[in-house]
DNA sequence: ATCGAGGTCTTGGTGTGCCATAATATTTGT
DNA sequence: ACAAATATTATGGCACACCAAGACCTCGAT
């Protein structure tokens, strides 16, 4: 029952991560439709792909149930999402990529990447653990430390944090975040909350550079925070 | 007539380049068989995909006779063929990789790099005009100045002149190479060649460094060498 | 100069991976 | 219990490889 290492092409990667990604947002077992969505194809295709996945024995699939990882898709899963973050780390770092745009570059480099190239950037960036939008880059054994983070919607009036953490998905949102010199690592501290789901007002980082940034739709969902009193929240937003 | 962006897939872009470097070293049309060799493919395959490269407006194929490159099929070339030098430059550069091995690499890595990834790589080596093989890399407008040369197995004895470029193909070779401490950019001069077809000795380095070697073999013919005086030669070896 | 023989090349039929669309099946909410 | 939402199967297409069969070319012997 030694890991199997045939078949791996792109397409059975990308599914391992979306599957991975979206598993681990909520405890069901991943519906056939999200996935399609979040890889823009047809169900139809999907559908036909998870069985062969499950052929595989990188996923179970449970028909009109939904999919989840075995532990040998999750290691296909973990493997690629390491080579995407090092990727992004490595391009914005040693090559002055703009931020925007490591997502994209990094998206393909990610399955082609050999496992010595792999080593060796990690070890030029000195075995990192963060990539540059501040997301946990699993260990050369796959270890993966999520931190309990908040999205900035779900922050009170008064919260202080660490910005931590953005998803690298969107480029329009990450260019516009640098252009506003905003970056994970600032500390924030949010001054206020309007009402009806409005904006929240929040100041980034501290003494000469602090600024205050209205913070609202779709950005304020994929920010994230470390709140620095840890005080546990339910799920609704206030 | 603007070019064609479409359809340049990594089997096209390979069949592009090989089809350039066979076309380079004879003046006739590209045989169908040499091209099936040299990319590890059946002849059956090959006349398949020439169709559509033709089809393409990549190459003109004329059945039963050849194959040559149209302009726009240089340029395809051209273009990988930048992207596998540069990232052969930059892997051993920026990256130590070992020299043997970043062939392999570049080899992937050239079809899915961007335009953009291009340019910073170009940029952070400054431009650069050779790769570590010493293979002359084309330049952002696609234009590629190949140096006169000789494989050292067409040296006489007295001969002195660079040690420039040695194939990238062969791994086990560049090994060798590297072990004994030859590399592009050594002076070399012709001590003592064997009759009946047998090995060159050859002095490489100057002064302290200087050390003798017996080049034979396919290493001779994959080792090219800028003579210091540029007399013209014939074909046969002597 | 003609006629094979043998190498070279192309064609045709298949298979695999991955996608799409359309038709069908299953589950779910009311 | 049935419409709506969700998922699956069936079928087809494209890119790209393989093998086997047949077409074409060349060259040497007559």
């Amino acid at each position: 029952m030694a890991t199997r290492e045939i078949a791996r092409s792109p397409a059975v990667e990308d599914y391992c991560k979306a599957i991975f990604t979206l598993e681990s947002r909520a405890e069901e077992p991943v519906a056939t439709n999200r996935l399609a969505e979040r890889l823009a194809l047809t169900p139809g295709s999907v559908s036909a792909m998870l069985k062969r996945l499950d052929e595989l024995g990188l996923i179970e699939h449970h028909p009109y149930r939904g999919v989840r990882l075995t532990r040998e898709g999750r290691m296909v899963a973990l493997e690629v999402i390491r080579h995407h973050r090092l990727l992004e780390l490595f391009l914005s770092e040693s090559l002055q990529m703009p931020w925007d745009r490591v997502h994209a570059e990094a998206e393909v480099l990610e399955h082609v990447i050999s496992e010595e190239l792999e080593q060796l950037i990690a070890t030029k960036l000195g075995d990192p653990t963060i990539d540059p939008h501040g997301d946990p880059i699993p260990s050369a054994e796959l270890e993966l430390n999520e931190l309990e983070t908040l999205p900035v919607e779900r922050l009170k009036e008064g919260d202080t944090g660490l910005f931590v953490r953005v998803s690298d998905a969107d480029p329009e949102m990450l260019r516009y975040l640098s252009e506003r010199g905003i970056a994970p690592g600032d500390r924030l501290h949010v001054r206020e909350r309007q009402p009806f789901g409005g904006p929240l007002l929040v100041a980034f980082g501290e003494g000469e550079d602090r600024r205050e940034h209205a913070i609202g739709g779709r950005l304020a969902a994929a920010m994230r925070v470390q709140l620095d009193s840890p005080e546990p929240r339910r799920r609704a937003p206030a």
